[in-house]
DNA sequence: AAGAAGATTCGCT
DNA sequence: GCGAATCTTCTTA
């Protein structure tokens, strides 16, 4: 799945506008991963991973920032799919005043950079992404580039696996370029 | 009740 | 490349 949602595209609705952007890279947490908060089981944070699929999986990370998932196994089951990058569509104005920077490239190429740029938090924990009216996942509108893989970022736990997706060449992929190639 | 660690980003060297 | 910022969550005592 989360190879598969490259190329959707992420629509967030709030009272200041529309912002939107295709997801261009991803990074999977699978049942059974250590490095999935959902590995040791249900806690208060963790509890959307085990509901339904397509519902979003928002956390604090680092105290300061927010990280945005889609959850992908049916309820009972916990595992999801962490959002990295988007490359920008709607809103672009607004995101640059979300987050204080010029550059497209840098709007939305992190995961705590597009929670930011499109004013996801903890309010929009265990929304149902097919049918939220304030943030929505809809399938690709044009056709989806070739797709690469690598193993994750940030990890220590399991980060041998090859469970990050891009779009290869994206300029909008997080971190130095060669991450893209 | 206290402490350590964390799916990151930014600014400075 | 390195360290700080900053706080929630989970683990251990």
């Amino acid at each position: 799945m989360a190879r598969a949602l490259i190329g959707w595209v992420l629509v967030r609705h709030s009272a200041a506008g529309t912002t939107s952007g295709r997801i261009v890279e991803t990074e999977a947490y699978p049942v059974g991963d250590p490095a999935s908060h959902a590995f040791r089981g249900e806690t208060a944070r963790n509890r959307v991973m085990f509901g339904q699929p397509f519902h979003a999986y928002v956390y604090r990370i680092y105290g300061r920032y927010w990280c945005f998932n889609v959850t992908s196994e049916p309820r009972g089951v916990g595992a999801g799919v962490l959002v990295r990058a988007l490359e920008p569509l709607e809103g672009i104005d607004l995101m640059r005043k979300r987050r204080g920077v010029e550059p497209v490239r840098l709007l939305c190429s992190g995961p705590a950079r597009l929670a930011q740029a499109l004013d996801i938090d903890r309010s929009l924990d265990g929304r149902d992404l097919l049918a939220d009216p304030e943030i929505e996942l809809l399938p690709p509108r044009q056709a989806t580039g070739p797709i690469g893989s690598s193993r994750r970022i940030g990890l220590t736990a399991a980060a041998h696996r090859l469970l990050r997706f891009y779009e290869r060449g994206s300029p909008y992929v997080s971190g130095p370029r060669r991450l893209s190639r």
